[in-house]
DNA sequence: ACCTGTGAACCCCTTCACAGCG
DNA sequence: CGCTGTGAAGGGGTTCACAGGT
């Protein structure tokens, strides 16, 4: 309806909306309406030049000699991370983690609704938790149509990262997000994010092997605070094109 | 004792090496002895020049003509990353997410020990987990002194990462892996890495509402495979330095 | 013949510095 | 006078392409 998104907006700076609009979130709820790019910086661990930069590829929404708009400046941003309406978030590997997810809370409040569990375990599946029973991997397909799920999770096994990434994307689901410690190939139109948690402590670990060190890291994306040594590679992070990655 | 890191090796090549490690581990366990950047580069999810360039930062490994001798890569690999002995974690907040942690066994295999865990809670605090038992946050600078604790994980509420995070520093922990949907600053001393769900879920949203997007992310330096749209900003990961980020 | 190691080109992102507007 | 929005400069990382060993 309004003005579409006119210029294409830099990996780097995607990854780093979600983050700002966490401080537009908090300073909306302590009752703030005005902010300049300098204090957003400072909330969000970034310096100021890069919010204004970051900011102005959404379009023209600051007022000079003022700022912007708590909360003008978070609805255009929520349209443009698509938060508007919840999406619906399947999870798929009821071990540890998967129930950790399950029960996160985080999720609600920031534009997704945990919808479905998966489970390959025959004796996981049908178990209650919370409002939702645990499916089975079979009923994939009919849970992911059921449920409009946007997004997939993956907490399984490594070894069955694949086949679980495979399933999904069969079943119409276009972006993933991977727990697993196990690279995964995906087609080209869907979208891929990667967490492993023993990689970012062995990052950790290499910093800390030699004296201090300077990195920058927010969703590889994600830097951190400027000056603290956020060991964020971005690598940040971290997007890739799946295409290149031919099944092996 | 043998030649010490020549050049600074660059962020993100950093954010990459134990993704290239995880790879050499089960080249290993499946009894390979020889391996050449393509093959390492389609393993890992990157390109062959990259994992060359890469490798390259850590010394002349390969042989010409043949490939890398995957143990001995390995080895130099782990020496890099301080992973030639187990480094002692420590996991604060026991709440959905510190359980799953604790419980993760995948640390174990990748050069760390959750050597400690902690909450604030009184009715958590010696709860017994595994072959460990929960210690009150009040015992910090002994557990850590006591466990020789090398990174802390802060797995609590946003509301007290800051301070659970100056308590760590406090207490002598230099690196920290902050799960808490909170912006930490620690001193520039500090490696501070970040990794928040609903960031990543968000930054998948944001491609979704869109057509296909091409990103590149593994560790923020998390790039995932080429050729799909690894939506991982790289960024990354995500490594920033502390300094700037003033206590507000 | 093959594959590594690397200088150089290229590209993206960050940072600077200031013009432009309120 | 203040703060945004942005062209331009600067830096880092990726990719190319080939020289150099085996």
């Amino acid at each position: 309806m309004v003005d579409r998104p006119r210029r294409p907006i830099p990996e780097a700076t995607v990854a780093r909306l979600p983050v700002y609009a966490r401080s537009l979130g908090e300073l909306t709820r302590d009752g703030v309406a005005t902010i300049s790019s300098e204090q957003l910086a400072e909330l969000a661990g970034v310096n100021a030049a890069k919010v204004r930069k970051d900011l102005s590829y959404l379009g023209s929404y600051g007022t000079r000699g003022v700022g912007y708009d708590v909360e003008y400046l978070l609805y255009q941003m929520s349209r443009e991370l698509g938060l508007t309406q919840d999406r619906p978030v399947a999870i798929v590997g009821m071990g540890n983690l998967g129930h950790a997810l399950a029960n996160y809370h985080g999720f609600s409040d920031r534009g997704f609704v945990v919808a479905a569990l998966i489970d390959a375990d025959p004796t996981k599946v049908g178990e209650r938790m919370g409002e939702l029973v645990v499916r089975s991997i079979a009923e994939l397909p009919a849970v992911v149509a059921e449920h409009q799920i946007a997004i997939g999770v993956i907490a399984t096994p490594a070894a069955v990262a694949q086949d679980v990434a495979d399933r999904l994307v069969d079943a119409g689901v276009r972006s993933i997000l991977n727990f697993a410690s196990a690279m995964i190939s995906v087609p080209p139109d869907v979208s891929l994010r990667v967490v492993d948690l023993a990689v970012e402590l062995q990052i950790l670990s290499f910093y800390q092997q030699r004296g201090k060190v300077t990195l920058a890291a927010v969703p590889d994306p994600m830097r951190s605070p400027e000056g603290s040594t956020v060991v964020e590679a971005d690598d940040g992070p971290t997007a890739v094109t799946a295409a290149a990655v031919a099944r092996s």
